[in-house]
DNA sequence: TCGATTGCGGCCAGGATCCGACCTATACGG
DNA sequence: CCGTATAGGTCGGATCCTGGCCGCAATCGA
């Protein structure tokens, strides 16, 4: 069996480990002469992959840092844990890379065996909400599919309950995905209205590839964020809360992280934070979090939701405290 | 130039693609004859690549899941994507992988250009910490160096910081990461003391890698989780949480997900859970986030922290309720 | 300072392999 | 029914790959 390709392949996923490789190893590993091992490194270099050899007793070949990402080559588990890294990602966990966990999944999802698909589906039954009254939850598979159709220009077929609860069947010309404010929309152009169209992710179900390709056309407004911005202006509500935190500048500055949103001191132990956020529950949640002694003065909502939520969990533990 | 391993490579990196090229196409853009290709393909098929193929008009070849994964070639935002999604997870997000995660995150750090590294770690920066009184953080990237020097049998130095306070430098031969009980734990023998230890990777700071190698020996206890949890039986206090919830079954199964605990249904609007974690905080937000009425039996600790959350946020919103 | 170990690259010869060209079969859509 | 796509066979010639040999350079430890 001399199979140079795959071996180039394997020797890739060797060096890929965080460690040194002698090139005897390698040879044995691979049941070739250490020559062909040096020619084959040499073939990985011209391919622009950056192997690097430190020489002298204890030597050896490893894969470092280029230009370029080179092929990952995964075991079993870790391709799992990347799935189920994604799926959360691709949720709104952290902001600025959603689009991007999006594709990196569809990929991913492409060709991962059945085998493993079932385990990330289990392991992500198990996963926590991180957050309450975060609406409709959206499985992150479905973004996959609709991601995957954008990219190969297929039509996509699902069902679509719109805001005044009609169901209808839908098949599209996906355009492309977008994450604004917390939400998912797909930008697409409708064949059977002749006229494009916005769709809130979370309230779509079943998206199906059809296999059928069609030829991107040109959106009017050139960018689809844009776009999405510009048709939805004043349509989401957004709640802006302004509180007063009981701690010093530092603390909650590591403790709420950049994306929470202004913090700016007011002396060395009180802090002033506007936060803005699509629903009530999550703004409380993250201030219930936080830790420290705070008031709230906007808006009324979230003062409404907070007194509630104070209300639940002191009763939850009257009985026990024996009042 | 006729690289053939090279172009497999290419090949396989274009099928990624979520859409079909049609065997035309891929031998224009490779430079070679359209019979070269179908070869090729079905050298990959031999690899163990399923290449599924598509006749007639509008047809062509793709990669579709198979047995092993392929080699996964990422562009630059997927790659960030992927480091940043792991990164979470090697936290404690999903549990049962957070050793892959963090196996697979060493691996990625290692060939991942600076460029992209200085990404990440900048979107890091922006992350909100989930989950509140975690005790100190740990920095996944220095996960990721522990694990890569477990693999590359290199000798780790760190400062570490004893449950006295007191600080010590260290450089030991890391054995094996290990996750037990929403903490990580490093396996090592300690050459300066001859014998083995376990340290706390959240009490440990500045991993190094120094480049000496060693031999790895024999863990008297064999397998080195296990060899944790002996070790540490008894030592972590563990809450055990009985609550009541006043919700039905069916949407507390949903809300809460298998990993919560042990939830049964006492009649139709309620239901007993049995948690288990290492902090009340923990289990005071979960319990705050669920959404329903709910009342606590055990522990104490429980108790009088949601008691003291009820009166915090209870104070919050006293000024603005105008009482 | 010296020796051992490891990577680096040139050379050569034999043999396997790859490529392109040509052909036919088959499946699918219009 | 035709055009287009994949699928696969065969053949000859060019190419490339492998393994063995060599001397050289860098590095580490004794």
């Amino acid at each position: 069996m001399t199979d140079t390709p795959g071996r180039l392949l394997t020797l890739l996923s060797l060096l890929q480990t965080p460690r040194e490789w002698p090139g005897s190893e390698l040879a044995e590993r691979l049941q070739v002469s250490p020559r062909t091992i040096r020619r084959d490194i040499d073939r990985l270099r011209e391919l622009g992959y950056p192997v690097e050899a430190t020489r002298g007793p204890e030597g050896g070949y490893r894969l470092t840092a280029g230009a370029a990402m080179p092929p990952l080559l995964l075991d079993d588990e870790e391709a799992v844990a990347i799935a189920v890294g994604l799926r959360t990602a691709a949720g709104h966990a952290v902001e600025g890379i959603e689009e991007a966990s999006v594709r990196a999944l569809a990929k991913l999802i492409q060709v991962l065996p059945s085998r493993l698909r079932h385990r990330v589906a289990a392991l992500n039954a198990a996963t926590v909400p991180v957050l309450p009254g975060d609406g409709p939850r959206i499985d992150p598979e479905d973004l996959a599919v609709i991601a995957a159709a954008v990219a190969a220009r297929e039509r996509l077929r699902f069902d679509y309950r719109a805001g005044d609860g009609a169901e209808t069947r839908r098949q599209v010309e996906p355009h492309r995905l977008v994450s604004y404010g917390r939400r998912w929309y797909l930008v697409c152009y409708d064949p059977d209205r002749t006229d494009w169209r916005i769709f809130r992710v979370d309230r779509l179900s079943h998206p199906q590839r059809t296999g059928l390709r069609f030829d991107p056309r040109e959106l009017p407004a050139g960018d689809a964020a844009a776009y999405v911005a510009d048709k939805l202006a004043g349509r989401t509500t957004v709640h802006r809360a302004v509180v007063t935190l009981h701690a010093p500048y530092e603390r909650l500055a590591a403790r709420l992280g950049t994306a929470a949103g202004q913090l700016e001191e007011i002396d060395e132990h009180r802090c002033r934070l506007v936060s803005r956020a699509d629903s009530v529950e999550w703004l409380g949640a993250r201030l219930a979090m936080v830790g420290c002694e705070f008031e709230v003065h906007e808006p009324p909502e979230l003062v409404a939701y907070l007194h509630e939520l104070a209300g639940r969990v002191g009763r939850s533990v009257e009985a026990a405290r024996g009042r």
